[in-house]
DNA sequence: AATTCGGACAACCGCACTCGA
DNA sequence: TTCGAGTGCGGTTGTCCGAAT
């Protein structure tokens, strides 16, 4: 078993910074023959580069829909408020940002939003930095691995994929096993073994209660008050639904995945994400809309 | 002018996941 | 069902360059 390591052990491929030679002969050649096949790509190209290398630098830096040039206030306001959510996936964070790549985003929110962050609020990034830190210099808590568990999966990591929701909350059905959701999540994030979402049955809910916000923040891995903080922002009112471009009634309107999920059937409940109205006896000021937020309008929802 | 320091960002690395044979 | 290729992702490292000394 085991899979031999790409190219990275290979003492005749060239590493370090890119030529503008081998950009051009990169993107010449992804331009005829599109991308994909990143293993064979170096050679059918004549590059002396690892595959994962070329499809880095097409990914990050040569594919023309790359935004250059620094970050605006709107984004830097956006990636501030998908990191409160998201935590650190840098990824989704980027499939909101036309034209900017995870690295670079990641890259600025270590350069310059932690040190803002920081200095305008120390002790939250202070409660995230104590929070279960297994390893060194770790920033933030472990992310748990894409369909690792009981655990997020509502956020399609790119919008070309479709696959299944990334958000996925038990169900009041499954209330006998509340613990054990636990011990399954647990477990899952302990041993970050391959547990597919099959094998938990999920289910949106209506929020009831101290244990399904609970079971919410931790799939969303999040500091109540992070999420809370992030939900009293100005431009979070659900008391209107159009500041954030949510219509229930017409939420057939969307993106190719939505679509084709409508097209499938009756757009599955998963694709659902309840936020509670009560408020939650966690010492957290959250308490909002019992309303759910469909999660294929995130975009809009994210919209200020 | 030379050296040091620190910020910015490109690139690397290892692991997890998907999918097809 | 198993296995391996292909790919995606997030953490980390390396390198460049300008500012400070």
């Amino acid at each position: 078993m085991g899979r031999k390591p790409c190219c990275a052990k290979d003492a005749s491929m060239k590493r370090g910074a890119w030529t503008p030679t081998e950009d051009k002969i990169l993107t010449e050649f992804i331009e005829i023959h599109g991308e994909g096949k990143w293993r064979s790509l170096p050679e059918r190209a004549g590059l002396k580069r690892c595959g994962k290398s070329c499809r880095l630098r097409w990914m990050n830096y040569l594919r023309p829909d790359i935004k250059r040039g620094s970050i605006t206030e709107q984004e830097e306001d956006l990636i501030t408020r998908l990191h409160k959510l998201l935590g650190n996936r840098w990824s989704l964070i980027a499939g909101r940002l036309p034209g900017r790549t995870d690295n670079e985003i990641k890259n600025y929110w270590h350069t310059k939003l932690v040190k803002k962050i920081n200095t305008q609020s120390g002790s939250k990034l202070e409660s995230l930095k104590n929070r279960n830190l297994p390893k060194k210099q770790n920033l933030y808590p472990p992310q748990p691995r894409r369909h690792g568990g009981v655990k997020t999966s509502a956020v399609q990591p790119k919008a070309t994929r479709c696959a299944k929701p990334d958000v996925m909350i038990p169900s009041p059905a499954e209330s006998e096993g509340d613990q054990k959701l636990h011990d399954q999540f647990d477990q899952s994030s302990s041993t970050s073994s391959p547990t597919t979402t099959t094998e938990i049955e999920t289910s949106p809910i209506n929020v009831e209660g101290n244990e399904r916000f609970d079971d919410f923040m931790i799939d969303f891995e999040m500091d109540p008050h992070l999420l809370s903080d992030f939900l009293n922002t100005d431009w979070f009112d659900p008391s209107n639904s159009e500041n954030y471009g949510i219509d229930y009634q017409s939420s057939s309107e969307g993106n190719a995945c939505d679509k084709e999920h409508n097209s499938a059937s009756s757009k599955s409940d998963e694709t659902f994400l309840f936020l509670s109205e009560e408020k939650p006896a966690l010492g957290s000021d959250f308490g909002y809309a019992d309303f759910p937020i469909e999660i294929d309008h995130l975009d809009n929802w994210l919209q200020v």
